[in-house]
DNA sequence: TAGATTGTTAATCGATTAACAATC
DNA sequence: TAGATTGTTAATCGATTAACAATC
């Protein structure tokens, strides 16, 4: 028996897509003084099964809930922001300076989920000339492989165009990198035990359109 | 029995995510001259089951594969573009002209996959003085149901911080938007038949973040 | 107490995958 | 012909939802 690609150790990838929804929530609730909520009331807030709502929190948290009253807002926030990582740092590194590449160095609220992007890497010597992006240096290719290992990186970035994304999967591969986040449009081969998590415009596109297509089609 | 939010007539939001990588591998076989292509082959490149490629490619084309040959490349990219709406136009407008907003109007990408960006609102006057960002002009907010309704808007895509997400929201359904695009971290409650396309970038990186903890805990 | 809520076990639902006859 | 491939029907798998006893 083998691990689904879509299951990471017992909780599923929707539901983590779903953990920062939650969070966020709490947040709004804890900013407004509310001590606590209950399951049906988050199911509302988010549109969701109050049944799925105790079985996310029982993943993240180990918070039992009072009947009659539900859960403590300010232990599910603790709670999942330990299990999302936001209170130790994932250093991460990026490759392709181009556009989208500047727009996330530039980024700065990745911090506060944990994530540090230690250095930028660009093939075009013009962007590397010691140019400076917020406070990460862009960096010529050739200095990848030993910047990853000497800093123990584990995730990489990829923004650079679909015809070098898996040249640059594969090199990030052999350095050491654990989880790919790719920006680019191409479906990237990787070992096993590396995550891929692709961030691709066409295909949210693609669902907007058939949505538009199938619902109003004759306007 | 109702249709769930995950389904568009027919075809499941997963299988529309699917398709621009389809559509990406065909474009390659393309490029490369190769005439034909079967299920397995696709399969292998874009890490799928082959079954689940014969289905998606009927759902989207009428193209009948040939046995011991498969389908032909040309056709199933005409087919895949179609069904996609790249030939045909859908015109947006952007809500909130922050940097990510601004990086949004800037890039020039979203022309191939038909969607065509007419203009941009914020709520800061400073944006608003007759700036132009690449083709597009910001306006203040209070032309946004104006120029909406004028244009026969129907995608709207939120940029805005958070805390007016639900705000905006609720202002672009109410001047005819359709299809949300929506990159602020919050849920958003809309109406029966309005799709929230959600782009979250805590979202991934819990992804990330998880794959990490769970595969190499113990460095 | 009554009623809202929890937490768990069972049922449902839908997507993915396997099995297989038909075809070139 | 033999073998790869198609296209469809059936089986599996996993996520979501329903049912329900326990609790405050």
């Amino acid at each position: 028996m083998r691990t689904s690609d879509n299951a990471v150790r017992g909780i599923s990838k929707q539901a983590l897509l779903r953990l920062p929804y939650y969070l966020n929530y709490l947040k709004v609730l804890q900013k407004s003084g509310v001590e606590t909520v209950s399951a049906p009331k988050i199911a509302a807030a988010l549109s969701l099964n109050e049944v799925q709502v105790r079985k996310d929190i029982a993943f993240v948290s180990s918070c039992a809930g009072k009947p009659k009253t539900g859960f403590d807002v300010h232990l599910l926030i603790h709670d999942f922001e330990a299990f999302l990582g936001y209170d130790n740092v994932n250093e991460a590194i990026l490759v392709g300076a181009g556009l989208l590449g500047r727009s996330l160095l530039q980024y700065k609220g990745f911090a506060a989920y944990g994530l540090h992007l230690v250095a930028a890497f660009d093939r075009d010597p013009a962007l590397t000339e010691l140019r400076f992006y917020g406070e990460q240096k862009i960096f010529p290719m050739e200095k990848l492989e030993d910047l990853c290992q000497r800093m123990r990186i584990h995730i990489g970035i990829i923004c650079v165009p679909e015809t070098s994304a898996q040249a640059v999967c594969d090199r990030l591969v052999a350095c050491g990198i654990r989880a790919i986040w790719n920006f680019a449009p191409a479906h990237l081969i990787v070992p096993d035990g590396i995550l891929v998590q692709n961030e691709n415009v066409a295909s949210s596109l693609a669902v907007l359109s058939a949505h538009l297509k199938d619902h109003y089609s004759e306007k």
